[in-house]
DNA sequence: CGCCATATTGAAAAAACCTTTCATTAAGAG
DNA sequence: CTCTTAATGAAAGGTTTTTTCAATATGGCG
């Protein structure tokens, strides 16, 4: 279920922020699509929203809405060049104080990918599972 | 469990590929690390291993590891820039022929992540789940 | 309704990041 | 040890992202 436009402007007033053509135009853009986009791609769509829309005020644009939780990365293997040692599993605990990445034994998902692919159709072929928090070191050095 | 650098310069050779001193200072430097690192990162440290490590070869020789699946591409959310609207699940399903992003239902996630913080300690607070393959009228159409 | 304070914008410039090219080097088969 | 060629590093080229700053538009207030 996606959230509407109206929905997320609402929650743009309400964290304070104005309600501007640019953001507008954001907004709607992502509404429409149901691809994940860069801000290039973002900007190029919005300009048929709002003709003067910057690409700057888009990066702003995805910023803030992140943080406001209207919008979600999503990180393609293509894009990213952040990297950790592999070790069997592919499923990252990362800590958010001192950013160790720690893997995690992970049993159980291979029934909710099953469930998945029924319902969905997909060939699901690969699975990124990240969790983040805070260690407990981080946690008894901030107590 | 990690793998040793020695288990690491065994797969690369099995694979074909030449067991050179960048390769090897840049496997150490994984090795030694528990924490996600940036490219630039990871040829600072890999300099003190091998001197004239240049960081060309640290971008050539991470995506060949990750390939090999030696490595592991770890996703910050500062460092990545594709967006998604946002519904209420935080679960993408990503299609590799049409990058179409969908999010789906997510049951017994909680139990896992439960259990991680049981195992591990952590307080998490956030999660990534990303599954990736190919929707069925992709599916469709390669066949 | 219109004015004003100021958050927000867009353009340009700067910085960071990543890729390509190519002559040189070094791995490893023989 | 020699030779073939995969692999390297430096430089140049291209993108992508951030910073800066004057101009603009939002929304509270009269």
């Amino acid at each position: 279920m996606k959230l509407t436009q109206t929905e997320m402007a609402h929650t743009l007033r309400q964290a304070g922020y104005r309600l501007t053509q640019p953001r507008l135009a954001v907004l709607q853009v992502l509404e429409e699509s149901d691809e994940g986009l860069s801000p290039e791609e973002v900007h190029q769509q919005g300009k048929t929203v709002c003709v003067s829309l910057g690409l700057v005020t888009v990066y702003r644009t995805l910023e803030l809405l992140a943080e406001l939780g209207l919008v979600r990365r999503v990180h393609s293997q293509q894009r990213c060049h952040g990297y950790a040692s592999a070790g069997a599993a592919r499923h990252h605990l990362l800590c958010r104080g001192c950013h160790r990445v720690t893997e995690f034994p992970c049993d159980g998902l291979d029934d909710l990918i099953e469930a998945v692919r029924r319902q969905t159709g997909y060939a699901i072929t690969e699975h990124l599972l990240e969790l983040s928090g805070v260690c407990p070191e981080c946690q008894a050095k901030s107590a």
